[in-house]
DNA sequence: GGGAAAG
DNA sequence: CTTTCCCAACGCTCG
DNA sequence: CGAGCG
């Protein structure tokens, strides 16, 4: 395959990826080329943490941090040494078409940015809200709960937006001037989630605690460090619906009818072209205001 | 997916 | 020659 | 302190 001028050979594109739908590693590899436009902006300048599928969204799966030796020179890539490892490595950066295809042509059904860009990486230019249901919990508890975060973060005049995660959560975007550390950052996210969980004690919890997220949304602040990464919006997830992380209007969030599986690499790009990318203003990084006292 | 190590 | 293995890592909370 | 968790 021809991209932008760098050859990229692909091979199986006829590899059934998602069995059930009659979907093939040559449809992923279609679906990021036609999205481009709107998952690119989401992943330039970032560090990715690549999720290869070789065999499909129901097989093996791994975390891929270090572009391997084999890897097309004309990559671009960005030097790090992990605070626990002794070696540097190279990690992808997804900053054009020809990385986003290649990342593709290699199974890579989840892209997986870092928080932070290359030129700061200690101060993120986002800040997540990680909702995730517990056991008993679902996919509507995250809706509730997003939108009372919503509620609380709009007087204090933070703009924040929403993407369902593709899986069973919410992911509840700010963005920020990068000027905080990560620590800094993860202090005002527990704050705020702290003040949002006392008001609804059963509902949230901020404790990773398999008993304390029984029926609970767990608001995972941990999620806001170095080296953490968040899917990418419009990032394909390997479940067998072959959901994709899809930003949502408040609206559809106050009104509570969607789900995951209705945003699909079927589904995703007639509406990206219909909605436009409701994550654009997330290039407009803001300060933060003091936490709401309490707790 | 692709290369290295193990069998 | 064929099969198996390897591909990550941060930081908090609990026990 | 290490284990477990996202
Ligand atoms: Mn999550
Ligand atoms: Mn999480």
């Amino acid at each position: 395959m021809q991209v932008e001028g760098k050859h990229i050979p692909i091979r199986h594109l006829d590899k059934p990826f998602w069995p059930q739908l009659g979907l093939t590693k040559g449809n992923l590899v279609d679906y990021y080329i036609e999205m481009a436009p709107f998952v690119l902006p989401h992943l330039r300048g970032r560090p990715l943490i690549m999720k290869p599928y070789p065999e499909g969204a129901g097989g093996r799966s791994f975390y891929r941090w270090a572009l391997p030796d084999w890897a097309p020179p004309w990559l671009h890539r960005w030097p790090y040494q992990a605070s626990t490892e002794e070696r540097t490595i190279e990690m992808l950066v997804v900053d054009g078409l020809p990385e986003l295809v290649w990342a593709a042509g290699q199974g890579c059904i989840e892209l997986h940015p870092w928080l932070s860009r290359t030129d700061d990486p200690a101060h993120p230019d986002l800040l997540l809200f990680d909702l995730d249901p517990g056991p008993g919990s679902d996919f509507a508890g995250c809706l509730a709960v997003a939108n009372w975060l919503h509620q609380m973060l709009e007087p204090m005049g933070v703009r924040a937006y929403a993407k369902t995660s593709g899986r069973h959560g919410l992911h509840v975007l700010v963005p920020i001037a990068r000027r905080y550390t990560f620590h800094q950052v993860r202090q005002w996210v527990r704050a705020t989630a702290r003040s949002l969980a006392a008001s609804h004690p059963d509902r949230i919890t901020l404790d990773k605690s398999l008993a304390a997220r029984r029926g609970r949304v767990l608001i995972d602040y941990a999620q806001n460090g170095l080296g953490k990464s968040m899917v990418a919006p419009y990032s394909a997830r390997a479940t067998p619906q072959a959901t994709v992380s899809a930003p949502l209007t408040w609206t559809e969030v106050a009104e509570a009818r969607v789900r995951p599986e209705d945003f699909t690499l079927l589904t995703m790009p007639q509406r990206a072209r219909a909605m436009g990318d409701l994550l654009a203003p997330l290039s407009e990084g803001q300060s933060l205001p003091e936490p709401v006292p309490g707790s």
